[in-house]
DNA sequence: CTGAAAGCGCTTACAG
DNA sequence: CTGAAAGCGCTTACAG
């Protein structure tokens, strides 16, 4: 088969160990038995195998990735890619690999995640998601697993490392730029609130209300999709008084909407303000491009990489979560004055 | 540490290999010992360790997949994760994992993947891309190391397996679908021609012209952005006579146009048509939903790990390539039939 | 400073 | 049908 250590050694006439701390620089092997056995690796294409490696020193070098991509929708969702960039860059750094579930229903995410933990094909996990009642969370804490969330865990909050925003104040920050800028009638369209992120966010959108002596709550939890964009702008349509800006948490949200308006002949901004959750491309290049919540999507997954090294690097380490700060990128969606409003 | 497959033959009172061949469920072994040496391992809470049984079987059960994320535009680019969707799915179901490169620049990617091809780390390669005269490519011919590309390569075409689309004919047919809903000054904007398939869709789009006997060639190539898009609209807003529609070959470059027009006041349908490439939620999403030629991009990930994997458990097997077909699916954005046209 | 030896946790001919 | 032994390709105490 392939050229090994022990090819090496004998060629390079020294011990296959020698050959092994040549490959680690050891500080104590002489300058001069160095270069010997570099010079036979490279006439040889030497190079280590990994696997033996990794079985002998018990650790991988690598971190699993946890994702789930249940809905179509999901896969246009520029969060993942910007969000595994960020993962990837830190990783990289650190020479880690990377290993990803391809599961979709959530028992062959559980099999894999078994699969990685027991298996020792993995260091350690980062989970893209955060949800109820997870049995993958359960095992990695049963486990004694080190993995890091991106996004609050519902369950077992004081055990888990994790990396989120501030979604509450992330929302109410945006609501409240709104009211500021003359709305009073604002619709907010959102997801299920089972997942944190969620009940978050419609916490922030209410407290922003309450702050400003708002009292019309007007609240959406709505799926992804053409047609539900399309109810949803009727529902707000037809609402007395009508809403005069929407925000919504989520980019691909906000364009189903904005063209649920558009065929409706609803200008935007000047008859109805929307913002979005994110701040991708798509928020750039949307017509007219949306004001937005940049939730630092690719710092969220290099955060949470760092944490899980450092992690990995220190077991002991304290535990710390940390909070990616929001910010608020104006563009035309929803910049213009209201006529009994202030000027922004 | 961990329970091994030794801690399982002792409770079980058996030799490790016979705890390794229940493993594997042998069907020499007996009924009666399976169950007793799997009743132990469930007792102990065995689970094989991977890494062990990779190194003896030299092999890794996993798929090493190479992409590039040169830009900030590929991190929107829904490609890449319906692709990995479609890979994954595949590589699920026939039991491999998926190793992802990490790495920005061409060199830090090159040595991801010499570490995975010559650590052993994966069975074999998806390229994501295809590019000029490259070194990774280079390597993977040169170690004779299972890959498929999806894409057409550029150089050793008939060395490499890949799975594409063919883009000349996708081209074509968009065009021609213009052409015959009445326009005939068609501007394409598409991207650098070093790449196949930029060259193949510009082809394409040139062949239309030809075969309807439409003489005037409106060709750009332009980087995704805002700036360059209005940029590429003001030009075709000069012409003279002026083009009534445009073909671009990239989602997020029709998003980007559909917004300079949008600024412009100019209306899509009725004063220019638009189609794109890919069809995605963002075609669907846009304001007004893009006509779009569906290039399958799940599709392009599921055949290609298929052809993988099938290469894989035949090595000698024939070389193939796959084609996976196109259709046009038509939405708003140049529906609406041309005065001076047939109506669609 | 270097080598011989043991071992990481499995699998797989080879016996019996 | 099952076991003893060798081996996958490394690393790392332990000697010297």
């Amino acid at each position: 088969m392939a050229v090994t250590i022990k090819d090496v050694a004998k060629r390079a006439q020294v011990a296959p160990s020698t050959v092994s701390r040549v490959i680690a620089d050891h500080p104590k092997i002489t300058q001069e038995t160095k270069e010997k056995v570099r010079k036979v690796m490279q006439e040889l294409g030497y190079h280590p195998n990994l696997l033996a490696r990794k079985l002998v020193t018990q650790s991988s070098q690598t971190i699993g990735i946890i994702r789930k991509t249940s809905s179509k929708r999901s896969l246009s969702d520029p969060f993942f890619p910007v969000a595994l960039q960020g993962m990837s860059d830190l990783l990289h750094e650190k020479k880690y690999s990377v290993l990803m579930t391809c599961g979709e229903s959530d028992e062959e995410i559980y099999h894999e995640v078994v699969n990685m933990v027991q298996g020792k094909s993995v260091d350690g996990m980062i989970m893209l998601y955060s949800q109820d009642n997870d049995p993958v969370l359960q095992l990695l804490l049963e486990q004694d697993f080190p993995f890091v969330m991106i996004g609050r865990p519902t369950d077992h909050i004081d055990k888990v490392m994790y990396v989120d925003n501030d979604n509450v104040k992330a929302a109410r920050d945006i609501t409240d730029y709104l009211i500021r800028a003359g709305h009073e009638y604002i619709a907010y369209v959102g997801g299920d609130p089972r997942f944190e992120v969620h009940k978050d966010r419609e916490q922030g959108y209410k407290q922003a209300l309450k702050l400003a002596d708002i009292q019309s709550e007007l609240l959406f939890r709505k799926e992804i999709s053409r047609d539900s964009a399309r109810e949803t702008v009727a529902e707000i349509l037809e609402m007395n008084p009508r809403p005069t800006a929407i925000v919504t948490t989520d980019e691909l949200m906000g364009m189903s909407l904005l063209s649920a308006l558009y065929e409706r002949g609803i200008r935007v901004p000047d008859e109805m303000a929307i913002t979005t959750f994110m701040d991708s491309m798509l928020s750039e290049l949307s017509s007219p491009p949306m004001t937005t919540v940049d939730i630092h999507a690719f710092q969220l997954g290099f955060e949470a990489a760092k944490t899980l090294v450092d992690l990995l690097e220190k077991p002991d380490m304290m535990k710390r979560n940390i909070l990616v700060p929001t910010s608020i990128v104006v563009r035309e969606s929803c910049r213009k004055n209201k006529t009994n409003g202030a000027m922004i």
